[in-house]
RNA sequence: GCCGAAGUGGCGGAACAGGCAGACGCGCGCGACUCAAAAUCGCGUUCCCUCGGGAGUGUGGGUUCGAUUCCCUCCUUCGGCACCA
């Protein structure tokens, strides 16, 4: 909090108007939890520990506005937070679906998918895993600004948050395709790769897709069966564990692939989810690892369809297979090839594959065959030579090398035969870009052009088009909890789900529930308060007994600080006007994916439905970092690794602590606590205090003294500027302890006299003030000056008096430093070299030599290359 | 696996449109004051050294007169995503 309340202050004195305040998100699962723990009524633990924060806040001396304050738990803000949720409503913004979703079964609610961490997925807020469950929630298109919500050109936003979000809504671009069953049903796929569509297999459908009962056929129904119920009870950890081996079934059923007419078998498995895109996919083992996986395990045809970019072919030939005097005329021809125990591993370039083939077959003998794979696929036999370049054909050749070789003789795919050879492993799957195969009319398309000519043609022809899609999902916001806003819905059996009329929000949370935990929604429990009349008929009804997710609250609260007691809307339009978008916002990285892209959403969905305005609800976003408890660990209570800032105010003062947290550690990268250094910052504290108020007698200072003196208060005051504006607080207390340093030697040399001294401590005690706003005030007054000192304006660089006049030149010999000497600041080019020339440590080194070359940077350095 | 950030003394950290590495502070050492200690003040504090210097910003290479800074390789730590078709 302090560095942002300090740079709120410089920008106070730079003569903004600056609105800087605060307020409490105060529902929420955390505090229901906590108040659980020490079974105190969630609102007393929550209004008891606001109260202590605004003490603790109030003590560190921040200049929040407290006549500003939102309480997200009022019902004065509630109110207009189930008011935004009515709008949403109203526009199509907020749905109720029925649908998997994740349960924390600790917390006895649903989260939204952003608040499910990690690889074993567990809750935000207490780390225990989540499961799924089927229920009917509130969820917020979040999806509908998908795009925009990619588009940062607006804001000025850390890199680093910008590519977490775009991560986060995974845009990826391709095509859908329509296939169809063999029984003429409409069977959407999404596809990255529409330049692979011949290489199409089979098709694998998610197990809890539509179609999978009907595609099923009698013979396979057990297995299907048996299948979906196992994939639903998994979890998603199990399903989506990356590493975890193919499992899927066969359906029995077909699909026909819509660019060849090409009958494919239709297969279902939990490696395709119903939640991305259409829940259906074509698989093309050739070249998707996850494809070739399970076409490998479960026998199915491989088809490349993809040239790789390399152009590598390999042929493993066998002992025995080739008449003697092969591998000389391999040699001869320029091939090159490994040879070891009598086996030959041969790699071929693109333009090798022809002659290979060739000598090849003249050489083989009968009985054998050769193949040729990677960039072309071709087997040798003693009578021809025969492309592997559909799936036709592949059958014909196995059947082949079945009948010659007994040891391959229950392999069920080309593939599956030429998997066992470690030698071939790295060219038999790829997924790069490359020149189209085995496609069709499509084969020779370069790899560049392949996905926009396919799409084009998919169009043309009516079985496709040019489609984006997106990792987002869109928002559930429904909480079976009862410390949270209401959602303001009421079901009639007559009219169903309808919104409470904004004039009678808002609804109000009850506070006489059982809020310990029983596995259910404290408001279901509640024996009179869901029961209601409906808005519509006036008829019986009951009220939506979830509540809504804070981040719900969290997403506009900047708006309800414009006017926080204002109760004709969610904030007075005039200060609107005035006062947004949000100029500067900090807060830290963990709320990237969630509150940022929330509250992001919220204000585009809220100028769309005409209450915002603008493309961003915030232009400058600055993360801070965390503050670790001293062992490295999170702070948390449960880890008693707490440092609490009164126990620090009460020893060293609210200035000393706010210093100290601005230099101890960078702002934006956060650090484990250390609490050894404070000291160093009291001392400095103590040592303005005693140079301000000890009077030394003024003596007799050099005008090179006072010149010393006023230079390093404008470059401070020059630098400390810098710094407030780029967020570098760290470097503000340490600029100002080396002009301290100044200081104590300018005292020392009898300057506390003269008009520089005065300059120095009114500028001095200017540059402090946002950092220890109540030194500096109470300094302020003992210099005669008047109140306050909040109210002055921020110092101006004298860029004449900041100016050098002498400089250190920097004298190398070969880079390496040589010497230091002092010339005046004007000195010409020539003078420099000559000055650097004449030193005596560099004739010493020259000693005689003629300098080869001497490098110049004016006013800083001189380098003589020997 | 993919994406991102970061590796500098005993510690927190400075410096980077390429130009004196280690500002400032902690800690530590020595000294002054003191009977003594604390506080305060002063000096010193990257490492090695034969006191001339030499090495040094995670590793190895490259570009350059010159690299903590730019490029490539690798290692380590942290964060995010992850069967997303």
């Amino acid at each position: 909090m302090t560095p942002s309340d300090a740079r709120a202050r410089y920008m106070r004195m730079r003569g903004f108007n600056v609105l800087f305040p605060m307020g409490f998100d105060a529902f929420g699962l955390p505090a229901e939890n906590a108040a659980i723990r020490r079974r105190i009524h969630p609102k007393d633990w929550t209004y008891a520990n606001i109260e202590r924060m605004r003490h603790q806040l109030k003590s560190m001396g921040a200049m929040f506005d407290w006549r500003r304050e939102a309480v997200s738990s009022d019902p004065e803000y509630y109110r207009w937070s189930q008011f935004y949720f009515n709008q949403l409503y109203h526009h199509g913004l907020a749905y109720r679906k029925m649908s998997p979703v994740d349960w924390c079964p600790n917390c006895n609610t649903t989260l939204a998918r952003e608040q499910v961490w990690g690889e074993d997925r567990h809750c935000e807020r207490c780390e225990t895993p989540v499961i799924k469950k089927d229920l009917e929630q509130w969820f917020f298109r979040t999806t509908n600004y998908a795009a925009e919500l990619l588009d940062f050109s607006n804001l000025d936003w850390p890199e680093r948050v910008r590519t977490l979000q775009t991560n986060w809504i995974g845009r990826s671009e391709g095509a859908s395709v329509a296939f169809t069953t063999e029984v003429g049903d409409a069977l959407e796929i999404f596809t990255t790769r529409p330049d692979t569509l011949w290489g199409a297999t089979f098709m694998v459908l998610a197990p809890e897709h539509p179609l999978v009962a009907k595609l099923t056929s009698p013979e396979q129904a057990q297995l299907v069966e048996a299948y979906v119920q196992q994939a639903l009870r998994q979890s998603d950890i199990q399903r989506e564990a990356a590493d975890k081996d193919k499992t899927g079934v066969f359906t029995g059923g077909y699909a026909i692939n819509p660019v060849n007419g090409q009958r494919i078998p239709v297969w279902i498995a939990d490696y395709v989810l119903m939640t991305y895109g259409t829940g259906a996919i074509m698989a093309v083992p050739a070249h998707d690892e996850r494809d070739f996986a399970f076409a490998l395990k479960f026998g199915l045809p491989i088809l490349p369809v993809i040239e790789p970019p390399d152009g590598r072919s390999k042929s493993y030939v066998v002992p025995g297979s080739m008449r003697s005097g092969f591998a000389d005329i391999l040699q001869a021809q320029g091939i090159s090839f490994e040879l070891v125990e009598d086996r030959l591993y041969i790699t071929l370039s693109a333009s090798q594959v022809a002659k290979y083939v060739d000598i090849a077959h003249r050489y083989l003998k009968p009985g054998y065959w050769n193949e040729v794979v990677g960039a072309q696929w071709m087997f040798i036999f003693d009578d021809g030579v025969q492309v592997w370049d559909s799936v036709e054909s592949e059958a014909r050749i196995l059947l082949r090398c079945r009948e010659l070789e007994p040891r391959v003789a229950d392999r069920r795919t080309v593939m599956e035969m030429l998997w066992n050879c470690p030698f071939y492993q790295d060219v038999l799957y790829h997924h790069e870009y490359g020149t189209m195969i085995h496609s069709g009319e499509f084969t020779g398309t370069p790899g560049d052009q392949a996905r926009l000519q396919v799409t084009a043609w998919l169009a043309e022809q009516g079985v496709g088009q040019g489609m984006v899609n997106y990792r987002l999902r869109d928002w559930l916001i429904s909480r079976q909890r009862y410390w949270g806003a209401p959602i303001p819905i009421v079901y009639c059996p007559e009219h169903g789900a309808v919104a409470v009329p904004d004039d009678q929000l808002p609804v109000l949370l009850p506070d006489d529930v059982e809020w310990l935990p029983t596995g259910e929604s404290p408001l279901k429990l509640h024996p009179t308060w869901k029961h209601t009349t409906c808005p519509v008929c006036g008829g019986p009804a009951v009220r939506e007994t979830d509540t809504m997710d804070t981040f719900m609250c969290s997403s506009w609260y900047h708006l309800r600080y414009l006017s926080p007691h204002y109760d004709r809307y969610p904030f007075d339009p005039q200060e609107y006007d005035y006062w947004m978008p949000v100029d500067t916002y900090t807060g830290g990285i963990e709320h990237a994916t969630m509150h940022l892209i929330y509250t992001r959403f919220f204000h585009k969905a809220g100028r769309d439905m005409g209450i915002m305005r603008g493309p961003e609800p915030m232009t400058q976003l600055r993360n801070q970092g965390i503050i670790l408890g001293e062992d490295s660990e999170k702070m948390s209570k449960s880890r008693g690794n707490v440092i609490a800032p009164d126990d620090l105010v009460s020893r060293y003062g609210a200035d000393t602590v706010r210093a100290y947290l601005m230099f101890f550690a960078r702002w934006d990268m956060g650090a484990p606590w250390n609490g050894s250094g404070i000291e160093g910052v009291a001392r400095w504290v103590r040592r303005v205090w005693t140079l301000m108020l000890e009077p030394v007698a003024p003596g007799d200072p050099s005008p090179d003294t006072l010149r010393t003196l006023r230079r390093k208060l404008h470059q401070t005051l020059r630098q400390v500027t810098h710094d407030f504006e780029t967020f570098e607080f760290n470097t503000i207390v340490s600029a100002l302890m080396e002009l301290l340093n100044e200081m104590y030697k300018a005292r020392d040399q009898g300057a506390t006299g003269s008009s520089a001294w005065a300059e120095v401590l009114d500028i001095y005690l200017r540059m402090m003030a946002p950092v220890t706003p109540h030194v500096a005030e109470e300094l302020w007054q003992h210099l005669g000056k008047s109140y306050s000192i909040h109210n002055q304006p921020w110092p101006i660089v004298d860029e004449e008096a900041a100016a050098e006049d002498q400089i250190t030149l920097v004298v190398q010999i070969n880079g390496k430093l040589r010497d230091r000497v002092m010339v005046p600041a004007g000195i010409s080019d020539e003078d420099t070299r000559q000055a650097a020339l004449a030193s005596d440590a560099v004739q010493k080194h020259l000693a005689g030599t003629v300098p080869r070359k001497v490098i110049l940077v004016p006013g800083k350095l001189v380098n003589i290359v020997v």
